[in-house]
DNA sequence: AACTATTTATAAGA
DNA sequence: TTCTTATAAATAGTT
């Protein structure tokens, strides 16, 4: 229907094709209104342009899911059934993973062990004694580390003492030779240098524990 | 088109109005092919006839499946919604759960400590002591019931043994009696009632674990 | 289901 | 994209 008749095959024009697309496609959708008007029916209609763009029409008496749960029910066909059925065994699977690791957990905690023979509980009892070992390492470690920590804390401390007691010393002797001299401009003989130049960042450090 | 122009609306004659909807439904599906051909669109379209009956197109490039998954993404509108994302909340609880449990596990079995403080690392240690204390508890149940069942067997086979001395004795001394009457009809003048009626079900028992 | 007068859709051109 | 218009196509009413 136009000045020419065509063929229907492929557009090969990319111009013409987008243009009669856009015609068609709104032919087609004002059509699909008019059958639903005219004669009680429902359409959903999807378009997707070449492009990616898409169009669509869905009656106004039923939504489009209902739409496709009733296609489901007619046709038989899964369309989202599929994807459904796919969760619902990976819920199944991470079920069972979950009742086998509480089960094994359980174990550990000497619970539900009435069903275990000798033989599994011996390897729960070499499971939780290899646990144990590690758990009891670690915390002589840690423990032994706090222990490392307080020493070096109270060397500091007494570092941090020394160093005071020779910064009062220091401006004390210089405080009388300012006076002896008459030196009152502010400017000190000489700079106390810090013995320990990160001193602030490692009693940080050991204060996070 | 036709010889009469007609207004938009239902169409009220029952019968037109079903003559109508087949001529252009036939007019819609024809439409949504050749724009699928003529212009590589993509198309999707479901026909609900009032009576309930459905007729569907679908351009064969693309399953109405992928379609309405590209539908969802471009529209933002969800479909399959509410049994689906229930699902989805689902599995991630589940998973998460399961993460927990792995994690708890490994601690007992000593694993993935380093982070734990002192305060964790003796929680942990109890949790694994008191299990290790049911565990070893349920241990020697199962020696001492053992050794039980073995105490029993012994028993019982010493009694089985004495019981098949009697009866060897019995029948022994039965064939004389039998072959002095001359009584040949392998009729024995009394049974030999067994003692332990339950016998075979003890043993049974005992020889399963 | 066929026919056909008429309306509608649209291809090509601007 | 939009408008125009000649023509093809769809279809309403009829047989």
């Amino acid at each position: 229907m136009g000045r020419g008749k065509i063929e229907i095959k492929r557009i090969e024009n990319a111009n013409n094709r987008v243009v009669t697309f856009s015609k068609r496609r709104n032919g087609l959708v004002k059509k699909a209104k008019e059958i639903t008007v005219l004669c009680d029916a429902k359409v959903a209609l999807i378009i997707f342009a070449s492009n990616g763009k898409m169009t669509d029409y869905c009656c106004p008496s039923m939504d489009l899911g209902a739409m496709l749960d009733q296609y489901q029910k007619l046709s038989g066909k899964k369309l989202w059934d599929a994807k459904h059925e796919n969760l619902s065994i990976e819920i199944d699977r991470i079920k069972k993973e979950n009742d086998s690791l509480q089960l094994e957990l359980r174990h550990l905690k000497g619970e539900d062990i009435q069903s275990l023979n000798l033989k599994n509980l011996m390897a729960v009892e070499h499971a939780i004694e290899h646990g144990l070992d590690k758990v009891r390492d670690r915390q002589e470690e840690v423990v032994m580390s706090k222990r490392r920590n307080e020493k070096m804390m109270a060397e500091e401390h007494r570092q941090l003492i020394f160093q005071l007691q020779q910064q009062e010393m220091a401006i004390a002797s210089n405080a009388r030779g300012m006076m002896m001299r008459g030196d009152h401009d502010g400017q000190f003989g000489y700079r106390v240098q810090p013995i320990q130049p990160n001193l602030q960042e490692k009693i940080m450090s050991l204060v996070i524990d």
